[in-house]
DNA sequence: TATTTGATCAACCGATTGGTTGATCATCTA
DNA sequence: TAGATGATCAACCAATCGGTTGATCAAATA
């Protein structure tokens, strides 16, 4: 139970690359939605929706409640602020580094806008 | 040609879905670094490196350069850029739905939190 | 109670993935 | 020029994935 965390980062980003089920994302961004509401749009059978909506669960991404014999799913909005914040940081020091490295190159050589015009 | 950027996505997304490729792209935040550099903490082949180097750079979440026979890797902040860009979209949307939600429930029962004392 | 409906379980299958070994390529260097 | 070095290519393998069909379950309804 030690790398928890990293199998759960795992599963929703390997979760979120596959274009069916970010169409659920979607979808589930305008409200709740049943598992035959989801299905309904997609090309495939109510089992295969049902087998990408698990992987939503269990990746963290989506949350289930129930209403009789539905189980509507919900965004689960923690779970992708995780994730932002996890890409969001190397994004911010890759900048940097671009800013850093575009800064040395102006130095050395300074002319080359000039040149270049 | 027409699904490119989606498969783009699919990629980045999958890729990030890996603990390797996940610190090869913490290693790269620290500063570019070559196949051999990147593989000599990994308990790999070199080749199975290689090959996550590659899935990474079809996701197009690195960049190569050239230099004589080395070809050292750099972070693509753009690529980051545009993940974080996806999700908090839909992160936003699912935080304003809860927010609205709650702010329903309290309104049907606003004696709630004085009966749970 | 019998039937329909929403959803899952189980087994299967082709395609993809993650890793290996061995060979090869291209560049640097003695 | 002859090795040594950085890196990739090719073939293979076990495991996982994405989808199907068929059976089943539990709740709603006639």
């Amino acid at each position: 139970m030690i790398d928890e965390d990293e199998t759960r980062l795992d599963r929703a980003f390997v979760a979120l690359g596959d274009p069916v089920r970010r169409a659920i994302i979607a979808r589930l961004s305008r409200g709740p939605a049943t598992v035959n509401e989801l299905a309904e749009p997609i090309p495939m059978t109510l089992q295969g929706v049902s087998k990408h909506i698990q992987v939503l669960e269990q990746a963290g991404l989506i949350t289930r409640s129930r209403d009789g014999q539905r189980r509507p799913c919900h965004l689960n909005a923690v779970a992708l602020e995780a994730l932002t914040a996890w890409i969001d940081n190397y994004r911010l020091i890759a900048e940097r580094q671009f800013r850093r490295l575009d800064s040395v190159l102006t130095a050395i050589t300074p002319m080359q806008e000039e040149e270049e015009k």
